[in-house]
RNA sequence: GCCAGGGUAGUGUAGUGGUUAGCAUUCGGGACUGUGGAUCCCGCAGCCCGGGUUCGAAUCCCGGCCCUGGCCCCA
């Protein structure tokens, strides 16, 4: 049998990679004070083609239970916690701060650093409208990345608002801005040239959109693009935003970052702040403020901004570059040793577990030699030998793997023998 | 969905029409009936699936499945 396309099996370093960027994740979206949740693998297929259309239903799994229900098997995270907001914690104090794990599905050509099962993680925070909120959920990607050991990521951020209110000024509004705006995302020159000309946006007014999205680098930029905008009221109050939420980011403690008014994400619900980040010109994460998907969604107008990363495309550069997770190793293996030791070694097993040593113990019935080297070959710090003569003493013999040295131990004396050493 | 290159024991590989399909490693056992990482011996285990061509196919042809990567899109 053989795996359904596009899935892994994981197992060993690669998934101690991935649990240990999952505890990394859960250890900092705590101390931000996020509250985990958990979300259905499968939702009603309408909570995902309302946010992006009927297009989407192709990358999707989507299927019909035996009721003729319409389900999905998620795509993404923020819509079902966005439902489960609506649906449960509509009225808790605001803002209310969400994380989450969770693998995600999308019927998609398998390729590099892309499956169709992956695991993804991220935070929302539901409720505030202010700069403040989009910056910490900046800054927490920004400490996360830093607590990996992956400071050589970039962070591009940009502003979907900004060029939006520059196309409505040309006269394009609405979703007739979607195609131009998945155009500047895929930074197609000739994709791009089509579109403008297809939404009869004058010379001028195109001018200054490719001025924009051309501005990239640091906060000087933003200078810039005051200056390509004075014009337009709407879209300088955009910069504005951004500018504030790049203060606040900084006052964060996070200074690493590019801006590039050419993120647009296109198909994306996102309305104002976006943001993405890259290691070794892989997205890990994208983010970014979306104050209309709630009211979409049926709930109540509320504003929220958030980040998804990519939990698999993580683990994969950690162990691109060689930061493997070291293994835990075992405290010691049980070994029997002669006729009739066997269930004192069991014994003995369950009581240096229940202490919270970290013990195996031989259950191939192996011959003395072949269970030693059993006990080398799982990295056990120490053996322990227990021997039909030994044992009529009241003594088991304690063995460092490392060394070879041995030493008799009073039966008795074990636990805390073995306790005590570290 | 499309394009390119691939699929031989668990892993890495040799094998271009006739081989008991070889090697290395891993795993299990033994030499070594209470002492490991060495050595030697034994054992388990494989041609992705289905058709076709042929006296004969791992090998050639077709289709499918899967893998690696690219397009589209995205984590």
């Amino acid at each position: 049998m053989q795996r359904p396309k596009g899935t892994r099996d994981l197992f060993g370093e690669e998934l101690a990679s991935i649990r240990h960027v999952e505890r990394t994740m859960s250890d900092v979206f705590k101390r931000y004070g996020y509250e985990e949740v958990e979300t259905p693998a499968f939702e009603p297929l309408e909570l995902f083609t309302k946010k992006s259309g009927e297009s989407v239903v192709k990358q999707l799994y989507a299927f019909k239970d035996k009721s003729d229900r319409e389900l999905a098997l998620r795509p993404e995270l923020t819509a079902p916690v966005i439902r489960l907001y609506i649906s449960q914690l509509r009225s808790a104090p605001k803002p209310v701060k969400l994380c989450y794990f969770g693998n995600c599905f999308r019927y998609e050509e398998p390729q590099a650093q892309r499956w169709r099962q992956f695991l993804q993680s991220g935070t929302e925070i539901i409720g505030s409208a202010q700069a403040e909120a989009d910056a910490e959920v900046i800054a927490l990607s920004d400490e996360i990345m830093r607590e990996l050991g992956l400071s050589d990521y970039e962070l591009r951020i940009g502003h979907t608002r900004l060029l939006r209110e520059v196309l409505a000024h040309a006269g394009v509004k609405g979703s007739a801005q979607d195609p131009i705006m998945r155009a500047i995302d895929s930074r197609e020159e000739v994709r791009l040239r089509a579109e403008l000309d297809c939404a009869q946006v004058k010379a001028r007014d195109e001018k200054l959109l490719r001025s924009l999205i051309a501005l990239r680098g640091s906060v000087k930029v933003l200078r810039q693009a005051e200056k390509l905008v004075a014009g337009l009221p709407k879209a300088k109050a955009a910069l504005g935003d951004l500018h504030e939420i790049l203060e606040h980011v900084r006052s964060f403690g996070a200074e690493k970052f590019t801006i590039d008014l050419g993120i647009a994400r296109g198909l994306e619900y996102y309305t104002d702040l976006v943001f993405e980040l890259y290691i070794d010109g892989v997205q890990v994460a994208g983010g970014g403020r979306y104050d209309e998907l709630i009211e979409l969604l049926g709930g109540d107008p509320c504003s929220a901004v958030g980040v998804g990363f990519g939990v698999d495309r993580i683990a994969r550069a950690l162990l691109g570059r060689g930061m493997i997770v070291p293994r835990e190793r075992l405290d010691c293996v049980v070994l029997p040793a002669g006729e009739g030791v066997l269930s004192e070694c069991l014994k003995i097993a369950g009581e240096l577990r229940r202490v919270g040593l970290l013990v195996d113990i031989d259950l191939m019935g192996r011959k003395l030699s072949k269970a030693i080297a059993y006990a080398d070959a799982q990295g056990a710090k120490g053996a322990i030998i227990v021997g039909t003569k030994d044992l009529k003493e009241g003594k088991v013999t304690l063995r460092d793997m490392r060394t070879g040295k041995q030493e008799l131990v009073a039966r008795r004396e074990l636990v805390n023998k073995l306790k005590a050493v570290p």
